[in-house]
DNA sequence: TCGACGATCGTTTTT
DNA sequence: CGATCGTCGA
């Protein structure tokens, strides 16, 4: 294996292939480099079997990359090594183990609004209104045990968390976790935790897997949870062969349980372990490093890494403010359109936002300018409506017992199983102790037993007619391809004709979607050697990559510009660079930012991110007035624009318009008034800065309730309501029209009256 | 059983 | 503002 290329610290990186090593590559590092390198290295050189390593990412996409670039590297057929998500790899593991957990082979696996469903239900069994306890609380209690390793029964004595029993959550944990057995399901946090149940439980089965995998690699080792991390200590006990690589300055997702102690601790959990630091970075100019450097080292919780770079210093990062949310992305479009006419691809181009709502202004503006663009992410195929409809058909062919799917269909199309009678159907199954399934069943096969659940005549055919289809389906699934129960299930279920007869105007959109997964389905077929409806359903509920992402490669002339959120950046990078919408409350977000200092350093976190994907030219946008849930806010700019030292940027704004003076965000002497924009928002705010100089040192609060006060935007009200103090102040006010709102003193137009 | 209409409430989302 | 949800009424 040729490594001359690589720097020392890579080499290294590569070379120490015994004992645990946690690679800390910092953004741009070639970090993917030395892991594919690693591996090669392992299978080339050292001539260890591709069957014995196991490489363990976050995302299909990371996966998919590092196995292409593998099999580009080396001669060896890497068809038995693994290169496969956490997720992945755990329903693989159960599936072959399912009959250790009393589970069976073809279980099904719950998706988010599939696990909301089974909550509801549970809340609702109890007497309780989703307005009295939101799901996603219990969700997100639910999450939190299984992303720190719990499973219904585990043995905490050597647990690093603790377990009220006698919380309501706990007993509604337990009935959740019993439903999804009876539905012969698991939910993607007890993927993880069922294969720990079973290694805990049955050491000779850890065993076999410890044997096989003598080489573990685990990529974007930052965003592992605690359970991730006790699979990886498992798996690589006995050969201690485990290398981890990871940024905790890239950190993004602890929201979803990932746990910063696991690179913190790191050299504790593994004493022997060696350390290795990529800090050079390759893709960025060094005034883009040297300013995200700055930014991240504000940040507390992290190991410390300088990074550096050779490459050119560059131009300056521009920061430019802009009165509102449409002047913003008017600045955008035409600066790509100006982009475009100097010859830069449009695939070179990004466009980064906090969250997905604020594409829309920015596409229209893009749209109106002729720039062709594509969103990454936004909303799922799979989550369509009638996707999840059809969906549920086929879980329920390939698992009967998944009462939740057959609940979702038994009236889609409306057979007249209305809610009282598939209540009735499902106490007769808790009475008899079998699923739903089992009694529609039976009731098909021998009504006459089934006599005291009076259905109508009606009813009776209609799911005699869906039993019977869902029985053929079943037994014709060895023999015929997926592809093909699929039709047969979309036309003889009625779903077909449903929609085609349907005077809704979406229902032709629905329709084409139904086609575009039958396409789907049959590509699945043709990429697989052993494609089932099962495998099917596993990949799309575990890959929700996009086929048009896939599809972006081939584009072979200027392509498009990218937009997405800041975490779907992750990983990518582009030459031109716009980070907008960068004000307070928006970037950081206004949900982080009363988590406190935490919350900050990883809002933080996404900040740096966001930088360090441009290469070249580094834009970062703000607005001073944003439409925000119905309403014109003014947030001011993001605290992280005063964390780049003033000698990275230049600071434009505008001038003109209906600008008032004294405007103080960009104090500094590198602010240019170069940029002229006038406002076309209906409702001009008129910009009163005084109050905000007046106000942001206020040692008390400055608006006391029942004050009398006016806006420049809104006019006279009172002060209904008063929190916090000096910056962090929060005002309600009732208008004279009778409109309540809220503001943030700080940067709210208002004055005592 | 379905639809229409208010009330509600707003992150991020690898799997 | 806008999607989503629950509650009514037919």
């Amino acid at each position: 294996m040729d490594i001359s290329g690589l720097n020392e610290q890579q080499k290294l990186a590569v070379l120490k292939t015994d004992g645990p090593v946690m690679i800390l590559a910092g953004a741009g590092s070639g970090k993917t480099r030395t892991l594919v390198t690693r591996i090669a290295y392992l299978l080339e050189d050292l001539h260890i079997s591709p069957f014995q390593v196991l490489a363990l990412t976050f995302s299909n996409k990371a996966a998919r990359e590092m196995r292409e670039r593998i099999s580009s590297m080396v001669e060896a057929d890497i068809g038995s090594l693994q290169i496969t998500t956490f997720h992945s790899f755990c329903a693989r593991v159960l599936r072959s183990e399912a009959n250790y957990l009393g589970l069976s082979k073809n279980f099904t696996i719950y998706d988010t609004s599939e696990q909301k469903a089974v909550v509801k239900a549970i809340l609702s069994r109890h007497g309780v209104s989703t307005k009295e306890v939101s799901p996603f609380e219990v969700m997100y209690y639910m999450d939190d045990l299984k992303n720190n390793g719990h499973y219904p029964g585990r043995d905490l004595s050597s647990a690093d968390y603790e377990i009220e029993e006698s919380d309501t959550f706990f007993t509604y944990y337990q009935q959740y976790e019993a439903e999804l057995h009876k539905a012969n399901a698991l939910d993607f946090g007890s993927l993880i935790t069922g294969v720990i149940e079973l290694f805990e439980k049955f050491p000779e089965v850890l065993k076999r897997y410890q044997d096989r995998y003598k080489y573990l690699l685990v990529d974007e080792y930052q965003d592992t949870n605690r359970a991730q991390f006790e699979l990886v200590r498992m798996l690589s006990e006995k050969s201690r062969n485990v290398c981890v690589v990871g940024d905790e300055d890239q950190s993004i997702y602890s929201w979803r349980g990932a746990d910063i102690r696991n690179i913190l601790d790191f050299e504790e959990m593994f004493s022997d372990a060696k350390i290795l630091k990529l800090e050079q970075n390759y893709r960025s100019s060094k005034n883009i490093i040297e300013a995200a450097t700055q930014v991240i080292s504000r940040n507390s919780q992290r190991k410390g890494k300088s990074m550096w770079t050779d490459n050119p210093h560059g131009e300056d990062i521009e920061i430019i403010e802009c009165l509102n949310d449409k002047k913003e992305a008017e600045f955008i479009s035409n600066k790509i359109v100006e982009l475009d006419k100097a010859d830069k691809p449009y695939k070179e181009i990004a466009v980064f936002y906090r969250t997905n709502t604020q594409s829309r202004l920015i596409e229209d503006y893009l749209r109106k300018c002729n720039v062709p663009y594509r969103v990454v992410g936004g909303v799922k195929f799979y989550e369509r409506k009638e996707v999840k409809d059809l969906l549920a058909y086929v879980r329920v062919v390939v698992n009967d017992r998944d009462s939740l799917a057959l609940s979702r269909i038994i009236n889609v199309p409306a057979r007249g199983v209305g809610a009282t009678t598939l209540r009735k159907l499902e106490e007769e199954a808790i009475q008899n102790n079998c699923s739903l399934w089992e009694i529609l069943d039976r009731l098909v096969a021998s009504p006459e037993d089934y006599k005291h659940i009076r259905l109508s005549a009606k009813v009776k055919s209609a799911l005699n007619h869906l039993v019977t289809l869902i029985n053929e389906i079943k037994v014709s699934s060895d023999s015929v391809a997926p592809s093909s129960l699929y039709e047969k299930l979309l036309h003889e279920s009625g779903y077909w004709e449903f929609l085609k007869s349907s005077k809704d105007y979406e229902s032709q959109a629905r329709m084409e979607n139904l086609e575009e997964l039958s396409s789907a389905l049959v590509q699945f077929e043709q990429s697989n050697d052993n494609p089932t409806l099962m495998s099917f359903l596993e990949t799309i509920t575990l890959d929700t990559t996009t086929k048009s992402e896939g599809e972006i490669d081939e584009e072979r002339d200027n392509g498009e510009v990218s937009l997405m959120t800041i975490h779907g950046a992750k990983g990518l990078e582009f030459h031109h660079v716009f980070v907008s919408g960068a004000e307070e409350n928006v970037f950081p977000s206004y949900r982080s930012l009363d988590e406190g200092e935490t919350g900050i350093e990883e809002e933080r976190r996404l900040f740096y991110v966001a930088m360090t994907r441009a290469m070249e030219k580094l834009y970062i946008t703000f607005a001073q007035g944003r439409m925000l849930f119905g309403q014109l806010r003014f947030n001011g700019p993001s605290r992280f624009l005063t964390e780049i030292p003033e000698k990275f940027y230049r600071w434009r704004k505008p001038s003109g318009g209906t600008q008032t003076s004294g405007q103080s965000w960009g104090s500094s002497d590198n602010v240019i008034d170069d940029f002229n924009q006038d406002s076309n928002y209906d409702e001009v705010p008129v910009y009163q800065v005084a109050s905000y100089e007046e106000v942001v040192d206020a040692p008390k609060a400055k608006f006391a309730k029942g004050a009398k006060v006016v806006h420049s935007l809104y006019g006279e009200g009172t002060v209904l309501d008063s929190s916090g103090i000096g910056k962090e102040e929060k005002i309600s006010i009732k208008f004279s029209d009778g409109a309540r709102k809220k503001f943030l003193v700080k940067f709210a137009p208002i004055v005592l009256a």
